[in-house]
DNA sequence: ATGTAAACATGCGTTATAGTAGTTTTTAAT
DNA sequence: ATTAAAAACTACTATAACGCATGTTTACAT
């Protein structure tokens, strides 16, 4: 039910496209760094390869836990509904990042949804398979726990953020996020989004998004073409919100 | 810097209070529960045990990360100071769980203050001691892993309420989480708070606290006399925000 | 018991943000 | 190239939340 994409290999094949751990290049995959020579072979190999389309769910907001999904390929928009409908965006995920983590402690249902932003490609382990290699391999265990620890610091940075920015340091704070997270392409940020979907992540509405992004284009700080955002000055950006800490959720 | 309280033992101490693991009563200690009869009794006895009177403050906002404390008694009031010296309380934390923890990660300072809110016995253990038991340990490890998964989960939950309930629906949701926390004392709240604390926690002002908990009072829904404040049907509470998850974030 | 500071309380003007409705522009499909 | 749908935009209105001023009560030290 949650995984309605194709599942494309189990292990890689040869003439296909090769998704094995050993052919990977994400170096900051926490599965690479830790169990690229280690001896549980078995666990890499178990793992289930998917592959989604642009604007197909593959985890949905309170279907059971299965397991963890990493991302090889592509970019990721994880949400949860709240009030009435409104979409929350936790966060947009890129390649070598996990998906449904949150999920993973003693929830038994996904407390988020996932939707592919383009063609993307995923890697799936299983929460026993997981949770054995974590018993089994203390480095990853403890690798696991500081990515926690680190999630857990950027989530609390943007309970800070929400209930201390006004909209328009949280729009730019959003710019900034999405422009150190996923840069620039010929002047503008390499990854288009509506200004709902900018709102959704800031903690606000559409037109308080439009609102402020006419302001900035007429304050000459950013510019704006549809989905097209250019960031004159980031510098500039990052004074308005220079007193809070912009620096933290990655 | 981090240590003004006095360190009241490193091991228990005949005649004294005794504060070792081993007559601990905290059954839901990630410590007590994992090594109580494994073979590191050095790490358990490396531990350290402060005592804090009311209002002492013993984790220092921005003070390097040395360890993690995990309350053996009394009640802790966790924060950090956001824009304009304004205080956000992250949590209300009593005793077997943990404090400190969102500074183990890659970061060095930690991220939040913590305060006693009454007299607090606290049990100390070093990041390098603890490093070094989460990789002899796989299960506390695993357990660990969980705890902040959890954690995370709270933490996002709270980012939710925060920008999405309005600030009646925001107090209404604190004092539940109290309630369910502390639970009741002779009709009130087993935990004594100001005004200017709830709103702290709620993200909003205390005026708008004062403002709320007056409409409340005249609505029967709670009662109050000062810092008594009693809760006269739960479910009655509950109900204003049951389109909302207010269970999620103990 | 008394004094003093802190906490609690309330009314009022101001501001930031949200919502509504209607127009224009962009996007993408045929 | 044409058209329909979606997204972007603007102006206006409504309101929730805030800050300030000011008065009252409570808590606690002497």
């Amino acid at each position: 039910m949650t995984l309605q994409p194709n599942i494309v290999s189990k292990k890689s094949r040869k003439g296909a496209t090769d998704f094995s751990c050993a052919s990977c290049k994400n170096t900051n995959c926490l599965i690479k760094k830790n169990l690229h020579n280690a001896p549980n072979a078995t666990f890499v190999e178990q793992k289930k390869t998917l592959k989604c389309k642009k604007g197909q769910q593959f985890i949905i907001e309170g279907a059971p836990v299965n397991g963890l999904f990493f991302i090889l390929k592509g970019t990721v928009k994880v949400f949860r509904t709240g009030i009435n409908g409104r979409e929350q965006i936790v966060r947009f995920a890129k390649e070598g990042e996990i998906i449904g983590h949150r999920g993973f402690g003693t929830e038994e249902y996904y407390s988020i949804g996932a939707i592919a932003l383009q063609e993307v490609v995923l890697c799936y382990f299983s929460k026993d398979d997981l949770q054995e290699t974590l018993l089994e391999n203390p480095h990853f265990a403890y690798d696991m726990i500081l990515f926690y620890a680190n999630e857990l610091n950027k989530s609390e940075s943007k309970v800070k953020s929400i209930s201390q920015m006004t909209v328009r340091e949280r729009v730019i704070d959003t710019l900034l996020y999405i422009h150190r997270k996923f840069g620039n392409l010929r002047g503008f940020l390499n990854l288009p989004l509506s200004r709902k979907e900018y709102a959704d992540y800031a903690g606000t509405t559409e037109e308080q998004v439009i609102r402020t992004f006419s302001t900035l284009k007429k304050e000459g700080l950013i510019s704006a073409e549809g989905k097209k955002i250019g960031i004159a000055n980031v510098q500039d950006l990052k004074n308005e919100i220079s007193e809070h800490n912009y620096f933290l959720d990655t």
